[in-house]
Order: structure tokens, then C-alpha cells, then sequence
DNA sequence: TGTACATCAGTGAACGCGCGTTCACTGATGTAC
DNA sequence: TGTACATCAGTGAACGCGCGTTCACTGATGTAC
């Protein structure tokens, strides 16, 4: 039987979550290793002591932040996917992507918090495992099943030295099966390109030189998926 | 007539480069957020005050780290383009990636300095525009000499909004002439994938999944070459 | 070549600030009988 | 249903630390005549 959750338990949840917003908003506006705990307690109008009733000390905190980042990207991409589902593995695709960059450029620090460079003397714990893989299954799992239905064709004869195709056969065993080297090589450079791509646009780097970010975005991601299904 | 540098000057500019030395240490040990000009000035044992004959404030430190960082990049990969010079831009390409790739690796705190997250409540002037350029022209030159001997087909067909067009057409006509908008567009993917694929070999975000990283690197750049190449 | 003056590097003290974390405490909420 | 005790949230003061930046100063180096 359910035990409702006590009065104690319910606020401690609101401010838990109060705590991770605050924090979020001021990452958000003055980036992450910017992060006190002290600001976040003086904004809640609580003395700052009082932060350490609901995280140990602030590596926790960040590494709450951390997960609820990767979780979110993991669920506008689940969703992304889910939506495009009948439409055929390169719409997923695009689908993915455009929903990644979207959160991205809403949320740019918690992007940076991530994907970004490491925050500095913080080590990222285990538990930080789990999301950053949510996210990149969604993408396994749309080569797998391009790869499976044949909308993904295995072209490509990079050479493979041993080492590398030993790699890629633990991954093909762990979570892509029967995508070939090839693919799954062309797929992580997709993969890792989208990250470029975003990284680029929200930091500045195609300031001045593209003006329509999301133009810009739309043809690369449509190109990107042509190179994914068959290489070209 | 060449005036000889004083006494002072080159004492000058021998402890401004041991700051910047410092600093880049620093950097490299506890991240670019870090960097304190009080634990600079400790180490070269002078007082904190002192640095301020050889930089206005810390930001000014930090901006010429930055102008050093791109320079540097820009360094090895206009050596590195210039050494394959002869041997066709698909290598000449392969060629440019390692070399960043590479400089990345030995420097990996002054990548994230340019590539990585910004650094919070830092403002980049106009300062770091030029030697941000520097490294991308080293691509486009590449580009731009393959569009013109034909090594690099004008194949693809992705829809180009007006908008784009426009952007790439700017883009064209101030650096890359006579690069077809279908080929600009590829090049940028192949250039957004490498710093893609940098920054997570360098972040950990492949960490567990390749273990082979100089291997895997290699495929992809050849792959990516392809790409560049004839789109496949 | 020597002297007078201007420039500059580095000192040491201070200002005012913010930070993470610990600790003994009060008073409210929850639980067991 | 009421009472006794245990749990927990939040307080307020304190510790010890580091930071960027300013300022008046001393003494050495450079320059002009």
C-alpha cells in the first residue's frame, strides 16, 4: 500500500527542486563554475547552512544538475524520436537533432555543463553514467533500426585496423547489434558532428558569418542525414 | 635603423611571456575558470600588485591566453597544411585535423579556453577576432584549392533556403571564391564534425566506449575526408 | 662623458568582498505505544 | 486519542580562506642635454 507521502517529505521536495532551479537560473546567467551556494541560499531568503540539509556540499548539487541536464536532453530526444517514428530513420534523425539543438539554445549553460569544458575541479561521480547514455541510445537505437530495415546502407571501406574494429565490435555487442563497422563508424561521425554544430552556434563561433542560425541548422542536419543512410 | 631593445624591454618581455607561461600551468592543472592572478604572481614571486605593470586585470590576461591559444592552433595547422602541401587537399585535410587534434591533446585546458564552454562574466573583444580567423582560413584555403582543381566534386543536392544563400554567398565572396554553396555547406559539417569529435575524445564523453583513440581519430578523419571530397 | 630628470618595476599594506563548510542550538513535525 | 520521544529543517555565528584591485612608496634603469 502507498504511504502518503508526509507534509515534511512534500516541502522537502519543493525545495530540493526550488534549490536546482535557482541554481539553474543562475548558471544560466552567469555560467557554471559561477555556481555558490551561498547566492542560491540568499535568493531562497535561507540562511546558507540550511543548503546542506538538502545537498551534501555543492559537487552534489552539481552533479544533480548534471543528471537532470543529460535527463532532459534524453527526454526532448525521446520524444523528438517517438513523434517521427513512422516517418523513417533520416526524419528521426532530423527530428533528434533539431530537438537536441532546440534545448541547447534554451538552455546553454546546462549545454555547457555537459557537453561543454569540464567544470573545473569537479569530478564527474558514477551516477552521471546512466543519462549521459539515455541520450546517446536514442541515437543507437535509430541506426540499429536503420540498419536493420535497410534504410541505412553499409557502404563505406574506410580501412579498419584491429584495434578500432575491437572497439566497435564491444559496442555492436553492447547495444547497436548487426550494425555493421562501417555504419557505426559513419554514424559516430554524424553523432559527433551534431555536437560540433551546436557548440559552434551557441558559442559564438559562426557569430558574424551565419545569420540564420536556423536555416543554417536545417540544411546541415538534412545533409547529415543523407550521409547517414548512404553516405553521400 | 634597427633600435636595440633596452635592458628593460627585454626583461619586459620576458616576464610578461613567464605569466602567460604561469598562467597557462594553471590552466592546465585547474581549469581556465581558475586562473587567479594572486596565485600567478605567487609563484613567480613577486607581489600580486605587481603583475598589474604587465596586464590592466585579469581579463586582459585572459584574452591574450586566448589570442596565444588560436595562434597556436593556427600555427600547427598552417604547418601541417603546408608540409602536405603536394600531396592533394584529402590529405591535406587529414593532415589539418591531426595536427588540431593533436595541440588540442597537449593543451587540452587552452582548447576549452577557445573551443570549450565560455569562461563566465568574460566578454571576448575585438581582439580575438583575427586569430580566431586565422585557423578557420587554413580550412577554407584548403577548401577553396580543391573547389578550384576539382578534387572536390560540386555534388549534393540539400534545398538551400534564400537565407542561406545569402550567408554562404557573403561567405564566398569574402574568402572562399568560387566554392559552390553545396560545397561550403559540406565543409562546414566536416569542420563543426572535427571539433565535434575533438571535444568529446577530450571531455570523456568517449570514455569506456573507445579505447583506441589515436585509431579511431584516424577513421573518422579519413572518412571525413571522403565526405569532403565527393560527399560519400 | 657626466649629470639631472623622467620613466618604470616592484613593494607592502590595505579595502571590501565572497566563498564552502562546521557546529551547537531551537522549535516544529512525525512516529510508536 | 493522547503523550513521550525521535527526527529533522532552519538559524546564526564563526573559521579560514582566497580573490581582484588600488595606492603611496622606493629604488633602479633609461634619456636628453
Amino acid at each position: 500500500m502507498e504511504k502518503a507521502p508526509t507534509m515534511r517529505a512534500r516541502l522537502r521536495a519543493e525545495l530540493t527542486a526550488e534549490i536546482k532551479d535557482t541554481a539553474r537560473r543562475h548558471m544560466a546567467e552567469q555560467g557554471s563554475a559561477a555556481l555558490s551556494l551561498r547566492a542560491i541560499a540568499r535568493e531562497l531568503g535561507m540562511v546558507s547552512s540550511a543548503i546542506y540539509r538538502y545537498f551534501p556540499s555543492r559537487d552534489d548539487l552539481l552533479t544533480a544538475l548534471i543528471v537532470d541536464a543529460y535527463d532532459a536532453v534524453a527526454e526532448v530526444a525521446e520524444q523528438a524520436d517517438a513523434a517521427a517514428q513512422r516517418r523513417g530513420v533520416g526524419t528521426r534523425w532530423v527530428a533528434v537533432a533539431g530537438a537536441i539543438r532546440d534545448w541547447a539554445a534554451a538552455h546553454p549553460a546546462e549545454y555547457g555543463l555537459i557537453y561543454g569544458s569540464p567544470v573545473p575541479g569537479y569530478q564527474a561521480p558514477a551516477d552521471t553514467i546512466a543519462p549521459a547514455l539515455r541520450v546517446s541510445m536514442v541515437f543507437i537505437n535509430l541506426v540499429a533500426d536503420g540498419a536493420r530495415s535497410g534504410e541505412i546502407v553499409a557502404g563505406g571501406s574506410v580501412p579498419m585496423p584491429r584495434t578500432v574494429h575491437a572497439d566497435l565490435a564491444a559496442m555492436r555487442a553492447a547495444v547497436a547489434p548487426d550494425v555493421p563497422d562501417q555504419v557505426l563508424s559513419r554514424a559516430l561521425l554524424v553523432w559527433t558532428q551534431l555536437f560540433g554544430a551546436i557548440t559552434f552556434e551557441l558559442f559564438g563561433h559562426l557569430h558574424n558569418v551565419i545569420h540564420d542560425y536556423d536555416g543554417f541548422f536545417d540544411v546541415q542536419m538534412r545533409r547529415s542525414a543523407a550521409f547517414l543512410l548512404d553516405g553521400t
